[in-house]
DNA sequence: CGGGTTCTTGACCTACCGGTCACGGCGCTC
DNA sequence: GAGCGCCGTGACCGGTAGGTCAAGAACCCG
């Protein structure tokens, strides 16, 4: 019998993490309080001091799952397509997809920006994915598909777009996720002009 | 004798502004006490709460404060230019320097768009940015010297470049404001083919 | 069954937070 | 200089936060 009737070990961890996840995202870091958490999951306050040492390893560790989950989203999406082009075009549409399904990760994110003491953290994730983009945009500059502009400004100003696009319209406004991965993925080729 | 010795009125007013946005934007609004607000321009706590109502109201002001401000800047640089796509390329620039000169405001603003009850007022602030830029593009559009894209959603994709690039190189980075801006430009503008 | 580990409980502690308030002085005006 | 708003003080209050801990319950293995 593998399957237990008690939920314990690493179930009740991502148990915590996924109610944390959402009662961040709908109330805010500081508002939420652990009691709130372990409430909201039917456990004692043990619980959670058992699973993590505090509330901000918490929040690091939501931090660090989300953004290696993406990372993986945008691998998969991409494969082994040859064209940089096309990676990077599937790579903003994953990331887009993404941020319609883990809306609240998103929000978690966006929140952890603004207190210092998590910017580390955050960097680090994001430096990656900057990374990856500016790679492909190294070697379509190369090849001469792409403008001959700094590869790692652009990929920032890509983050920027679907970030933005994602939080205004799949958030905010539930337009269709492959309307809004359209126009994100038109403005980032070929900008405003025509 | 117009200039007093002790600070009040206005001044105040003010005084606790700027520092409530310094602390605020370097702790954290929840971590920011408003002990430490007072404590910091030295000061009773009566004080605070003299000239605002709670720390909520405070953070909703400073928020209405920045917004203004930013759209007098954008309005101040784009003056009478008759051209909507310079208008839109000194919109730029003139945010990117606004941000480089008010760094915390642009911190508490992204702080805002994660708490829920602070939404409606950053919502409305930005909205009026978002117009604006919506507006010169359809006239961009109709001129034909415009991509015919959906105006609103570019405008926001402009917002998403230009926060993220002065978040990143401006504050983060310290790289000079005017290559940033161009940055920005050349890619709202053209995207990165070529 | 027995004994050691792995979890779980929830009352409890300390610290501090936002907010109040009775009181006290400054600076006008008449 | 009396009187009156405007401004300022800081001890104080109720509530709650993050975090601890001694006492078990559940589980595993020999």
């Amino acid at each position: 019998m593998s399957r237990k009737l008690t939920t314990r070990g690493k179930d009740r961890r991502r148990q915590l993490m996924t109610e944390a996840t959402r009662l961040f995202a709908e109330h805010g870091f500081h508002p939420t309080s652990v009691s709130d958490i372990v409430t909201s999951v039917g456990v004692g306050k043990g619980v959670f001091y058992w699973y993590f040492s505090g509330k901000e390893e918490l929040l690091e560790q939501l931090l660090e799952a989300s953004q290696l989950d993406l990372r993986r989203t945008q691998h998969g999406a991409i494969g082994d397509e040859p064209d940089p082009m096309q990676r990077i075009e599937l790579g903003i549409r994953a990331s887009m997809a993404w941020c319609h399904d883990h809306r609240d990760s998103l929000t978690l994110v966006q929140f952890a920006a603004t207190e210092a003491r998590f910017a580390p953290v955050l960097r680090a994730g994001q430096e990656v994915a900057v990374d990856d983009v500016a790679r492909h945009l190294k070697e379509a500059i190369g090849s001469g598909q792409a403008a001959d502009l700094d590869p790692e400004v652009v990929a920032y100003a890509i983050l920027g777009v679907v970030q933005q696009l994602a939080r205004t319209f799949v958030l905010g406004r539930h337009t269709p996720v492959d309307e809004v991965a359209d126009a994100a993925v038109a403005f980032c080729m070929h900008g405003l002009m025509r």
